[in-house]
DNA sequence: CATGGGATTGACT
DNA sequence: GTCAATCCCATGC
């Protein structure tokens, strides 16, 4: 049921001149109590509720627009959060949006990738298939990401279950990493010091 | 109509 | 580590 948010991964995200390759996303759905479609078909939830591959875009914390990309048939609501990129266009523009420099820094949470990409609440609705100012792109092909699976973040229900997948090979994640992440940064400090030694 | 709670981030102790 | 910022909307009276 979740393997949309799995093949997200390593996916291409563009708004206008800015576009960053998928590194980190989670999946949400309707029978869970963590999803917003949870409470059911209202005005909040329309669009979750409406036909795959368009744009659920909504405010959280009153502060930051989260980017979802709608995932299953219509009148199922169900969704996955774009959580992180990684830089790949318009790089500059994104630092200019962000005011700040390090590129890692850009897109690694849900938050500020919409604002590096400059995604706000109206856009909420709209295709993401290349109709619309969104698009989302396949792979590059040859390119393949090493996929790990953990557990959700930032959320007080549903905590348990496993619908978080992260590119194990990039530094743009948002934090925590999960642990599969962690050891293999480990790893290769430890092989990174004992080269030093 | 009033209230409360977030799928977060950045600044500060 | 803690904490405030800030607003949409679901819920309850």
């Amino acid at each position: 049921m979740h393997e949309v948010a799995h093949d997200l991964i390593g996916c291409v995200v563009r708004h206008g001149d800015a576009s960053g390759t998928i590194v980190e996303a989670e999946s949400y759905h309707e029978e869970e109590p963590a999803c917003h479609a949870f409470a059911g078909l209202t005005p909040r939830t329309a669009t979750l509720f409406g036909p795959p591959g368009h744009a659920y875009v909504y405010r959280s914390y009153g502060i930051h627009a989260l980017l979802n990309a709608v995932s299953e048939p219509q009148g199922v609501g169900a969704a996955v959060l774009i959580r992180a990129l990684e830089p790949l266009e318009g790089i500059d523009l994104m630092r200019a949006r962000r005011g700040l420099d390090a590129v890692e820094a850009l897109c690694s949470g849900p938050g500020k990738l919409t604002e590096a990409l400059g995604i706000g609440l109206q856009l909420n609705g709209t295709p993401l298939t290349g109709e619309g100012p969104i698009e989302l792109l396949a792979p590059p092909a040859g390119r393949s990401a090493t996929v790990v699976r953990g557990t959700r973040i930032g959320i007080t229900k549903a905590v348990e279950l496993p619908w978080r997948f992260c590119d194990a090979g990039s530094r743009c994640v948002s934090r925590p990493w999960p642990d599969a992440m962690r050891a293999a940064a480990a790893q290769e400090r430890a092989r990174r010091d004992r080269r030093a030694a």
